[in-house]
DNA sequence: CACAGTCAGTTGAAGTTTCAAGCAAACTAG
DNA sequence: CTAGTTTGCTTGAAACTTCAACTGACTGTG
């Protein structure tokens, strides 16, 4: 299979948070030899047990998942505090219906408000509230430490520039357009 | 915060699937300098993304999520084509419940069945069917392509082996005993 | 300005995953 | 050998995510 339709992911054809893929192969397949066996497995084996960790270390310590605290954290990096639906559902890799239904449960709880934006009627923008930001900075230091204990700390300066990079490279992949990465770069830190 | 017992997270506490957290915090929060938060938000971000397209990719071209294709790949790496339920939730990192359920959907479209094991009357073995396992030789090449395309092919030599070496690392952390990783090495391969 | 088309977001139902019991086989004492 | 515990798995309900249909607001065209 030639370079640029591999497997036959990302022909584009819907025009949605995901690309879509289904080229018909040809080729053979190219199996994959030990080096990267080894590298995909490591990367799957993380991804699979990573989030439930940080979810459930939240989960205790703030009575937040790891998707409400992100979407608090966005928001509190915000100038404003706020962020249109649209916009936070790309950041936060979210359906609107996803993040809707997040957004109604976090209201409830008083941790934002969603008002119609002023400038365009059909937008919204969730609003963090004071409570919100309360929460959310005294569940940062210990999601901080919680990272830093699992990954950044398990990592030497050489290994964390290999980790960056690799991620880097991958993310031209799988999220070509960036839709995902925040203006100002984003972080764990919640707080401005 | 000293060094081993960081944000809190793994301080044993269950003998679970994961470990828990919760170490009282005292020292002062140490947060993030530029490069850890552009790794750790390049991680982040590949996790949310990376997933779901391979989800999408199989769903499509073979009818299967991630998690029923690695069900039937890692049974089509043993010798005898089955392993025990346990087992096979470790390997996958899944609750015994969520793999019972998948496990019945999966039967239901005979591509395993599931026998008590004749060693130990509480175990069942999950046992791939012929039709399991051609279902999964037909969407193997096409899985492998996405891989490559999305993950493998993005990375030069230097990036893979450090993709490699950074894995090795957190998943010292994430999965200190090796729960979920294969004996074999596994792949995504799926066929011997 | 009216009508079709698009865009932002919500809603409820269907599908998954998790959670809390529950059940039965196999150990473990006494 | 028998009562209590542990282990392996299943089950149904609750919680969450996705999917498809829907509402309102903007946009463009005639």
């Amino acid at each position: 299979m030639e370079e640029s339709s591999a497997g036959d992911v990302d022909r584009p054809r819907t025009v949605d948070r995901h690309r879509t893929v289904d080229a018909p192969r040809t080729t053979p397949t190219r199996w994959l030899d030990a080096e990267e066996r080894e590298a995909w497995l490591g990367l799957v084996r993380v991804m699979s047990r990573l989030p439930p960790l940080l979810d459930a270390q939240l989960e205790r310590s703030a009575g937040l998942n790891l998707f409400e605290y992100t979407i608090l954290a966005m928001l509190s990096e915000q100038e404003d505090q706020s962020l249109r639906m649209s916009r936070l559902a790309s950041l936060t890799n979210a359906s609107p219906s996803r993040l809707s239904h997040a957004a109604h449960h976090l209201e409830a709880r008083d941790l934002l408000v969603r008002v119609t934006d002023p400038d365009d009627g059909r937008c919204i923008r969730a609003v963090l509230t004071p409570v919100g930001r309360e929460v959310l900075v005294a569940a940062a230091p210990d999601h901080v430490g919680a990272v830093r204990y699992l990954v950044l700390d398990a990592l030497d300066p050489g290994q964390l520039a290999g980790l960056r990079e690799a991620t880097e490279q991958i993310l031209q992949r799988v999220d070509p357009d960036q839709t995902t990465r925040p203006a100002w770069s984003l972080t764990t830190t919640a707080t401005r």
